[in-house]
RNA sequence: GGUCGCGUGGCCGAGUGGCUAGGCAGAGGUCUGCAAAACCUUGUACGGCGGUUCGAAUCCGUCCGCGACCUCCA
């Protein structure tokens, strides 16, 4: 594996692939984006920001990248065996508003989340329901490519036929149409409309008491959750792109059944490359509220839970998510939680530090090397399939010597300017471009920063006078009083430095 | 029951056929007026049992446990 090169684990293959893109320079990605019908989940915030990552990282090799996510504003049951109530048109009921009310309701909550996250925003955010036409031209395709019939004004994938033809159906989540069709035989009978348990809809004839409904050659209906995701991508990155994306619970049927869409539409393979995020625990359990073992964006960041101990801020949140692997379950607990509001701490300190710096030295081969040797390492690690927190470790390790640079160290003090500004660089290249986080104390507003800072030196000349006169009880004073305020006074050799708790 | 995946030290979490992950916590030291921070040093690990191999935690089998999805049940 050449580390200059990227490599992607690809789900349809179950292969670590080296990326080649359709066409040189450019990237076209999909992802599945959220259905709007209650509050953003904790664990969709894990998969949009592993996503956000990726697309990060894309760019920051230069490429041109169209990033498709989806808003699903209409087909999704509750039940996805086909039967069951729109979830929209479900919640749109219960609190008594119109679906398009709910729709934005939670769109907004949802963008607001990701701002929260500090994640770019996707290129296109396309939703379903602006999309009926060409939807229904999809299933006229797959219609005419003998691939669906109609059924009583519904109109279902013929799976049995596909997967009779084709040996793609199956192909990414391992199963095979045989065990589906012996598993559900006794299903069989209760669906009087499809020819098959395994066959779904892509049009569905609606009652008169639907709230979301739309015309079609076959009936006053809507379109089978599916179907929105192989027409979106294909109108907006064509017949054929590079990558697409998705939490893991949505390999099966979903993402399956697009697959199976467009090879009945087009007789082409939609993507490349699969890439699919693991889930989000807690303590080691999935998170559900049934089980009371779940918790929200919003409590996390008041503190409001009986399963952690304090409030943790959006970006040690995300730090947390980066220091896992996205293709690994993630277990959220309150001893991890608080393990990574260390490490960001430390790491964001210690970048403030190394930016400030403004002289370099005289060089030092030994440490130069390590640090170049590091560097390249971080990018490698990103390479081999976006292992962020392999590549974040790589940046921990730079950390002593930055620090010891600070201590005035022997051998540390007298990096090149040259050397310098690489990592300066390479901190801020990796922090904030690639992983997308943010220092929260830098971005809490710099008039205000900037006078606090002003102020803190103050202070901190009054606290060197006393020190000098001995004056310990002062010294001591200023020290506790500004812990009180969870502000921290270190005392090192080139003089005191401070830190928010 | 089926499909896919996972099981690493006190906790979280990478990785690998023989060679340091990293973070947090713990221990010792340096520094400090004291402390904190920082720096240096440091420990027990790869679920159980078989097999392949000169050598496996890393490959294979099996058992146990966990998760997601599907199914069943409710």
């Amino acid at each position: 594996m050449n580390t200059q090169d990227l490599y992607i684990q690809n789900s349809l293959t179950r292969e670590k692939e080296k990326f080649e893109p359709i066409e040189e320079g450019f990237i076209g990605m999909y992802v599945c984006g959220p259905t709007v019908y209650s509050d953003v989940h904790l664990g969709n915030c894990r998969t949009f920001v592993s996503f956000d990552v990726i697309y990060r990282y894309l760019l920051h090799l230069g490429y041109k990248v169209r990033y498709v996510r989806n808003i699903t504003d209409v087909g999704h049951l509750t039940d996805d065996a086909d039967q069951g109530e729109d979830k929209i048109a479900k919640r749109a009921k219960l609190e008594k508003l119109e679906p398009m009310e709910v729709v934005q309701k939670y769109t907004n909550g949802f963008h607001d989340m990701m701002d929260v996250f500090n994640t770019k925003k996707p290129s296109i955010e396309p939703r379903a329901t602006g999309h009926i036409m060409e939807q229904i031209k999809m299933v006229e395709a797959i219609l005419d490519n003998g691939l669906a019939y109609e059924s009583n004004g519904s109109v279902y994938f013929n799976t049995v036929k596909f997967a009779s033809e084709n040996e793609e159906y199956g192909k990414l989540s391992g199963r095979v149409i045989d065990e589906l069709m012996s598993e559900s035989r006794d299903d069989l009978k209760k669906q009087d409309e499809k020819q098959h348990p395994s066959d779904f809809a892509i049009w569905m004839r609606a009652d008169e008491t639907h709230l979301m409904k739309w015309e079609s050659p076959w009936s006053i209906g809507f379109p089978g959750w599916h179907l929105e995701c192989s027409a979106m991508s294909t109108k907006y990155l064509g017949e054929h792109f590079d990558i697409h994306g998705g939490g893991n619970d949505l390999k099966f049927p979903h993402h399956e059944n697009e697959i199976a869409q467009n090879m009945g539409a087009c007789n082409c393979t939609p993507a490349n490359y699969w890439i699919h995020t693991n889930m989000l625990l807690m303590n080691g359990r999935k998170m559900a509220k049934s089980d009371n073992n779940s918790i929200t964006p919003e409590q996390l960041f008041t503190g409001d839970s009986e399963h952690i101990s304090k409030a943790y801020s959006p970006m040690i949140v995300k730090f947390f998510m980066l220091q896992s692997h996205y293709g690994s379950t993630l277990d959220l607990t309150d001893a991890g939680l608080l393990a990574a509001e260390k490490g960001y701490k430390r790491i964001m300190e210690a970048n403030r530090y190394l930016q400030a710096i403004e002289n370099g030295g005289n060089g030092n081969e030994d440490v130069e090397e390590k640090i170049g040797t590091l560097i390249n390492q971080a990018q490698a690690d990103m390479n081999d399939d976006f292992n962020t927190p392999k590549s974040l470790s790589r940046l921990f390790e730079l950390v002593p010597i930055i620090n010891s640079h600070k201590d005035g160290k022997e051998g540390f003090s007298d990096i090149s300017q040259q050397v310098i500004d690489k990592l300066k660089q390479t901190f801020s290249i990796y922090l904030f471009d690639i992983f997308g986080l943010k220092d929260e104390f830098e971005s809490e507003g710099n008039a205000i920063s900037s006078k606090f800072s002003g102020l803190m030196e103050l202070i901190i000349d009054i606290r060197k006078d006393a020190r000098t006169e001995k004056n310990w009880s002062t010294s001591d004073k200023i020290r506790d009083k500004l812990q009180e305020l969870d502000i921290q006074l270190k005392d090192g050799k080139e003089g005191t430095h401070w830190s928010l708790n």
